[in-house]
RNA sequence: GUCGCUAUCGUCUAGAGGCCUAGGACAGAGGACUUUCAAUCCUCCAACCGGGGUUCGAAUCCCCGUAGCGACGCCA
């Protein structure tokens, strides 16, 4: 392997949902992995999560290959830099440290007393009334923890090239003491023997030689340190890591903001990729959408096939600014929660809550615009999970009528959960008429006059199929003077209940001629 | 508090000094088509944060404000 592969990685923590900013920043490396024939890693960085770490391991894989981000190298298929998982990278992390301090670059001592927290924070949570000094002592680790030392070499600042950004300096000064020649020294080992997320990161990211680290620009402020990380381990005698510690080139992206301009959360906004696929979004219109969030192809394109996304991408087509991902919350969130819920009548009610901030985005647009373009197989098997969860028994019907019957809604609903609802009427004779639709239909026009006119023409029928069907409307319609929709609304409200549905013809052959019939006799025992 | 980043229609964005009377898309309004709902098509509405420079010419370059966001821990 030449030294110039790209190897970019994803490095989420598993925290019990995959967060759609993650999403987009997986896809981001994804993307450049593609477009550069380089190699794509899948990296669980589980240095402190305690529970469920297998299963919430597991949430991520779900996610990434719902959105067709597969991996080269993972925990999972395992690859030429395993383990994947940064617990069980423990002892190396120590190694390196001791090698550090062997070296003279690191030293342990201890040096807070109040729990580690930085004097800006104190004084923020004194401010704030949320500050305790005795919780704060307990908390604190009591054994002395490793310090790296801070080596400004005699820069006058810390600068790095962002791919995203261009050029990003800080002064010196932020990582020195008052005297302008000590460099502020951090903590890399805890005094319980852990490496900080910081350290971790960096020897990792060595090791598996990661030519490229695209992530959040809340990361930018860490990329200082991590430099300070890269250059002590450059120094170490060769043989102490496995590959030369090299800079990575840098790629930040902007982030992803709510309705209110802030950084999207998990405490207010629906997060969980999972929640989207349970609305009834094709993964590949998501990853569109995300994509389009701070990238675009420079074109008037939005509705972009993977290969083209794979082909147009680079990072100077990323923008720096952060860009909202926007629903129509019409209604406040039933629950505060961003769908890392495990509870499903909760997840329900959120679902059912984002499914309608969804109406109208363009999230929702584009999802329909991939919604129409799947053939009939692949609409068959994408809709039949919303179907099954709605209770539908689908083995019942043939599956040339299901696919029919998806087909004829295929058009009229945006994602995968509308049509399953829309598609109600195929499955379940309705139990009452809509007040509104027996108002507005039955009651004017003679309706319930042409209703019981229209069973006897439609008992009559020989051939029961669409033009056959679609003929014995429009010569009824035409024999008696009327206009096709005084016809066709009676009908409609009477098989659905409502004054919605397909194509009135298709709709009768697809219900079978027996059914028509005893929801016409339903409906004319509601009204007469 | 300190540091950093950012600023174009309500939203996602195009824009690399003259192609800008600022383009596209979503949403919204109106219309056409129609058998309801969609889909489709047409029309409309709507933005360069403010102030100074530089320049023959600035949305674009520079400076200063302002605002927003982010980060700063023995969290990740």
């Amino acid at each position: 392997m030449s030294s110039s592969t790209v190897r970019v990685r994803f490095a989420p923590s598993p925290t019990g949902y995959l967060h759609v900013g993650g999403v987009r920043t997986a896809l981001f490396n994804w993307l450049y992995a593609r477009k550069t024939g380089g190699k794509f890693i899948l990296r669980i960085e589980d240095t402190d999560i305690q529970r469920n770490k297998e299963e919430a391991t597991q949430i991520i894989i779900n996610g990434l290959k719902w959105c067709g981000l597969h991996w080269d190298e993972g925990p999972d298929i395992g690859g030429p830099c395993a383990p994947y998982f940064q617990s069980q990278r423990m002892g190396h992390y120590k190694v390196v440290g001791d090698a550090l301090e062997k070296a003279g670059l690191a030293y342990w001592a201890k040096k807070d007393s109040a729990g580690g927290l930085p004097e800006w924070k104190i004084e923020k949570l004194k401010k704030q009334g949320k500050w305790d000094e005795e919780k704060a002592q307990a908390a604190a680790d009591p054994n002395p923890a490793l310090y790296l030392k801070v080596d400004l070499n005699g820069r006058s600042e810390v600068v790095f090239e962002d791919a995203v950004k261009g050029t990003i300096a800080k002064p010196a000064a932020t990582y020195q003491e008052e005297d302008g020649v000590t460099g502020k020294d951090f903590v890399i080992m805890r005094g319980n023997g852990m490496p900080v997320y910081n350290f971790a990161c960096v020897i990792d990211d060595v090791d598996m030689r990661i030519s490229h680290v695209i992530r959040g620009d809340d990361h930018v402020e860490n990329t200082f340190r991590q430099i300070f990380i890269y250059e002590a381990l450059a120094k170490l005698p060769e043989g102490a890591l496995p590959n030369a510690p090299k800079i990575p080139v840098f790629a930040h992206l902007p982030m992803i903001f709510n309705e209110e301009g802030k950084k999207i959360s998990k405490r207010r906004d629906p997060v969980a990729i999972t929640l989207y696929q349970a609305c009834g979004l094709l993964p590949e219109a998501m990853i569109n959408f995300e994509a389009l969030l701070g990238w675009s192809p420079g074109n008037e394109h939005e509705v972009m096939p993977m290969e083209e996304i794979i082909r147009e991408f680079s990072f100077d087509r990323i923008k720096s600014a952060s860009a909202q991902f926007t629903l129509n919350r019409k209604l406040p969130p039933p629950v505060a929660a961003g769908g890392a819920t495990t509870d499903p009548e909760v997840e329900a009610q959120i679902v059912e809550w984002l499914s309608e901030c969804l109406k109208g985005s363009k999230l929702e647009w584009i999802n329909g615009e991939y919604m129409r373009k799947l053939d009939a197989a692949e609409l068959v098997k994408r809709v039949e999970p919303f179907l099954l969860k709605k209770g539908y028994d689908v083995s019942h019907h043939s599956p040339a009528w299901l696919k029919n019957v998806l087909q004829m809604e295929q058009e009229r609903s945006k994602t995968l959960k509308q049509l399953a609802e829309n598609v109600a009427l195929f499955f379940n004779a309705p139990t009452k008429l809509e007040p509104k639709a027996v108002d507005k239909v039955l009651k004017k026009n003679d309706g319930i006059a042409v209703l019981q006119e229209m069973r006897g023409v439609l008992a009559g029928v020989e051939e029961w199929a669409g033009p056959a069907l679609d003929n014995a409307v429009k010569h009824f319609a035409e024999s008696k003077g009327k206009k096709l929709g005084d016809v066709a609304q009676p009908l409609r409200v009477a098989l659905s209940g409502t004054t919605v549905s397909p194509p009135i013809h298709d709709t009768l052959h697809l219900l079978g001629q027996a059914e028509c019939l005893r929801r016409i006799d339903f409906a004319l025992t509601q009204v007469c």
